[in-house]
RNA sequence: GUGGAUGUAGCUCAGCUGGUUAGAGUGCUGGAUUGUGGUUCCAGAGGUCGCGGGUUCAAGUCCCGUCUUCCACCCCA
């Protein structure tokens, strides 16, 4: 027989029963707290045509996969889920009902380098809202993720929230010509990790002039020295500085709505900040940009979003608001793996049917019959092997009940039902255990 | 994409300056008089030392290439 060594491709993986208990959790609690917040469920192929793609995420195209198909068409794998969304929107406008609030919850493709927390396979968790102008709209995306992470146990996360259009007119305001302007963006990002005096190198080292670059330094010091400061006043301060310039001003009002909206929300003020120095790469954004960072496993972020008023245009003949928002499902599970956030009973099968010997096995398989019929996950054991077996196999997988039919309860028309944590056994007849395990898996019993 | 580290039984690792049949713990399989496990005891199976070349009388141990994983940069979920 030939043999091929298993092997993974790179930055590929699988996902064995362990792994899937904790993605289907996580994905369970997203999901349905994104319908809770009246969003619906889209999916989009793996590829699409390749120019459907092209020209979108500026620098990081580079990481797209290309490939020619049999037919000769070049096809890539899907980058993101915002782009297949803007084609969606422009191919089926006319069957959408407008605003269009879809979540999406799909594996998308980049081909970097695999680190921790870094893959080229992953999962992303979209909402977007399509066609909604207003500043409402990005404000309840930010309370829906922190909502989200909440209810997964996240205690220290923050939304880093900026403007783009923030960006490129502290460019002008410094004087640099456009060309440089998303230079000094990708540069100030680099604040957290390279301090001022890092910026001011970087910056003169993208051949930024120095009276620009001081300039530039004098923005962005000034919001870090407000870091106890609140938005508002940070808005306040930078509304005089940048008064010459209306694109700004315009970014100031977003910003300025989008925080007195958070506020009225009862979001509290450590879940969001106010951060002049957020660039995100993916060059679609127009508007508010979001982050979801956490500090504690050195990770980055854990989601992010932001408003793109362009995208959808470039597939139709009329503009279309829209912003939206991903969380990453497996840097979610990184996180909660990390700081030991999963529930440890993340049990699937809730009862094993032992086998005792051979003339009770179809007694047995009976048991197991009507404990499925009412609901209750149940494995059965196949072979009438030693029962010191067959009680390791329930422990190895976890499984917290077994039930045991030999020809004693057979004669009687019972079982005996066993606790694998207490090593407590009962005899009782079939309904009393179906009452049982009902009333225990309860919620799980669909 | 650039730079660096790593790779030995299913898992975690040991193997000194190259030298005979490659080890440990854990896990796995079987057993300790046959209706009850997670403890203990006994026995056993399991390794092309990532892969491919090369140097040498001799390589897990040195050199080159390649792949994987990890780290930094880049960037991002």
């Amino acid at each position: 027989m030939s043999y091929v060594k298993p092997r993974l491709l790179k930055g590929m993986r699988d996902f064995l029963p362990a792994d899937m208990r904790r993605r289907q959790y996580v994905i369970s609690k997203i999901k349905s707290l994104f319908r809770r917040y009246g969003f619906e469920a889209c999916e989009t192929p793996t590829m699409e045509y390749a120019d459907i793609l092209d020209g979108k995420y500026g620098e990081e195209e580079r990481l797209i996969y290309r490939f020619e198909d049999k037919g000769r068409r070049q096809v890539a794998l899907k980058y993101d889920l915002t782009v297949p969304l803007a084609r969606l929107v422009g191919m089926y406008q006319q069957e959408l009902t407008m605003p269009f609030k879809r979540y999406q919850i799909q594996p998308v493709f980049r081909s970097e380098k695999p680190q921790k927390g870094r893959y080229r396979e992953f999962y992303q968790c979209d909402v977007d809202i399509v066609g909604v102008n207003s500043i409402l709209a990005d404000a309840e995306l930010i309370l829906l993720a922190i909502d989200a992470l909440e209810r997964l146990g996240f205690k220290d996360f923050k939304v880093r929230i900026n403007h783009r259009r923030l960006l490129s007119a502290i460019a002008e305001y410094s004087g640099v010509p456009k060309s440089q302007a998303d230079a000094i963006a990708i540069s100030i990002d680099k604040l957290d990790k390279i301090g001022i005096d890092g910026v001011r190198k970087d910056l003169t080292a993208r051949g930024i002039e120095e009276k620009s670059r001081d300039k530039i330094i004098d923005l962005i010091t000034l919001t870090e020295r407000s870091e106890t400061a609140s938005p508002e006043d940070m808005l306040n301060q930078l509304r005089p500085i940048l008064k010459d310039f209306s694109s700004a001003q315009d970014a100031l009002d977003d910003l300025e709505y989008l925080f007195s909206t958070l506020k009225g929300l009862s979001i509290p003020s450590e879940r969001y900040d106010f951060d002049l120095t957020l660039a995100r790469g993916l060059g679609y954004y127009t508007g508010p940009i979001f982050e979801i960072y956490v500090a504690k496993p050195k990770i980055g972020s854990i989601g992010g979003g932001g408003r793109y008023g362009n995208l959808i245009g470039m597939f139709m003949r009329r503009n279309v608001p829209a912003t939206g928002i991903s969380l990453g499902l497996e840097r979610i599970i990184d996180v909660m793996s990390e700081l030991d956030m999963f529930p440890d009973n993340l049990d699937q099968i809730h009862v094993l049917v032992g086998l005792f010997n051979v003339e009770t096995a179809v007694y047995s398989l009976q048991i197991a019959k009507q404990l499925r019929e009412a609901g209750i996950f149940t494995d059965i054991y196949y072979q009438p092997v030693k029962l010191k077996k067959q009680f390791a196999y329930a422990n190895k997988k976890n499984i917290p009940y077994v039930v045991m039919a030999g020809p004693d309860e057979q004669k009687e028309n019972k079982l005996a039902l066993k606790d694998m944590k207490t090593g407590e056994q009962r005899r009782m007849d079939l309904q009393q255990a179906i009452i049982f395990l009902g009333e225990r898996y309860e919620n799980q019993i669909g």
